[in-house]
DNA sequence: TCTGGGGTCCTAGGACCC
DNA sequence: TCTGGGGTCCTAGGACCC
């Protein structure tokens, strides 16, 4: 058996436990830059605000039903997910990390145990020691532990908890789910099934493999056989590194000038840099992309990337720096108001597969020493502290967070804020 | 005025190999 | 009129996830 624990409304449940004085409270959390709805308290979804509407499109439900904003405080909501995975660690021999809020725990050889039982410790000792609440879906497979998830969620009287532990089960409970909602059919797949007369789990298993087959490829295969009780999806307890990195963001305000661009840029590849060494990774491949706002139809619209071709595979900032800003510079043109910027890196190989080049002229164990100084000295002292020149120091770039909380559970001056 | 960010997998088609 | 057969690798685009 699998159980998927999955955190309710869980950026919003974040706020709540550093502030109280939210619970019973409508309250939404909104996106970078203070741009969408992302998560919603249940009281926000009662009254039909919708995931990823633009704020300024519910201002007036704002100013109705004294709805509390927060900016996303994605420091706080990654420490939050650490102490719930530690908690959660407890419960399973393995666990596997699916999602900033959701969990899926390996129950292999826990058939003589009531999971039911186990499952309600479990919401209880989460919530006790996180403050989080918490559903517990447990089924054969994992995508009927994500269907009994969503069951145990939505009816108050599961108590957060929903087993599908046999055939009979699994039946009735297919039957009542909607086809839309299960893992792995998103707006397209639903569309298509739904015109085809399928609306439900049950529907959807009730149709031949081949046709499937040939409409949803073997990714609706594997679906088709997971709500069966057929498990096609394992549990991955270790991470594999990542095959692509990417770091953008939109800006607070529209940019024009090159250097605040530049700017942004050397930011977003300071960050990837990071990512790549945390997982001993290089780099072969580097993109940088550009665009201008595309909802402001009224403004002339350009976007455009480039991919550089390192000589040789590097996760040092100062190199993938140097090869960004030219990058930037061929794609860069003036006169466009610029609401983007962002770095993706892929080609990502492991550190020590690196082909060398013959005629390379850096200095590579320099190079590393530099980076492992100043990720240490920045682990200690804080992000940026010391950085890449470009990097800059007046982010203009930056975003906008006008309703962001304290970091709660990081940041001392935020902590002795509280005290006061 | 105002519209997020970061990933994965699969397939078809093209380029290339012998 | 008519031009083989069997592979691999790469990429772009489309689907999905949170």
């Amino acid at each position: 058996m699998i159980g998927l624990v999955d955190c309710n409304n869980f950026y919003v449940s974040c706020e709540r436990v550093f502030n109280p004085s939210l619970i019973g409270k409508t309250v939404v959390v909104l996106s970078n830059n203070d741009g969408c709805v992302i998560a919603r308290s249940n009281e926000a979804k009662a009254i039909g605000i919708k995931m990823g509407v633009p704020a300024f499109e519910i201002k007036k439900e704002i100013e109705k039903y004294q709805i509390k904003v927060f900016s996303s405080n994605y420091t706080l909501y990654g420490d939050m997910s650490q102490r719930v995975m530690a908690s959660l660690n407890q419960f399973a021999p393995e666990i596997e990390i699916y999602s900033i809020d959701e969990v899926f725990l390996d129950f292999k050889g826990f058939e003589y145990f009531d999971l039911y039982e186990y499952g309600k410790q479990i919401v209880k000792t989460i919530t006790k020691n996180t403050g989080i609440p918490i559903s517990t879906g447990i089924a054969q497979t994992k995508t009927l532990a994500k269907v009994a998830n969503k069951i145990a969620k939505k009816n108050p009287a599961n108590k957060g908890v929903f087993v599908l532990s046999n055939g009979q089960n699994i039946l009735q409970a297919t039957k009542q789910f909607p086809v839309e909602d299960i893992w792995g059919v998103g707006r397209r797949y639903a569309e298509f099934l739904k015109k085809n007369n399928i609306n439900t789990a049950y529907d959807f298993t009730r149709m031949p493999k081949t046709w499937v087959q040939k409409h949803l490829t073997v990714v609706g295969v594997r679906m088709w056989n997971e709500l069966q009780g057929n498990p096609q999806i394992e549990l991955k307890s270790v991470i594999p590194p990542k095959k692509s990195i990417c770091n953008s963001q939109s800006f607070g305000n529209m940019l024009t000038e090159y250097t605040f661009i530049e700017e942004a840029i050397a930011n977003h590849v300071a960050r990837c840099g990071e990512e790549l060494r945390k997982q001993n990774s290089c780099t072969k491949a580097l993109m940088v992309f550009l665009h201008t706002n595309q909802h402001r139809k009224d403004l002339p619209q350009y976007a455009k990337n480039i991919v550089i071709n390192l000589p040789v595979a590097s996760n040092s900032t100062i190199e993938l720096t140097h090869y960004a800003i030219k990058g930037l510079k061929q794609i860069f043109e003036k006169g466009y108001y610029y609401k983007k910027a962002g770095i993706i890196v892929s080609k990502i190989i492991p550190e020590n597969a690196v082909q060398q080049d013959l005629f390379d002229h850096t200095d590579r164990n320099k190079q590393t020493a530099i980076m492992q100084a100043l990720d240490k000295i920045n682990s200690q002292y804080g992000r940026d502290k010391v950085r890449i020149a470009a990097q800059g120091f007046d982010r203009k770039w930056k975003l906008r967070q006008e309703q962001l909380s304290p970091c709660y559970t990081t940041r001392l001056s935020d902590i002795l804020t509280i005290r006061v």
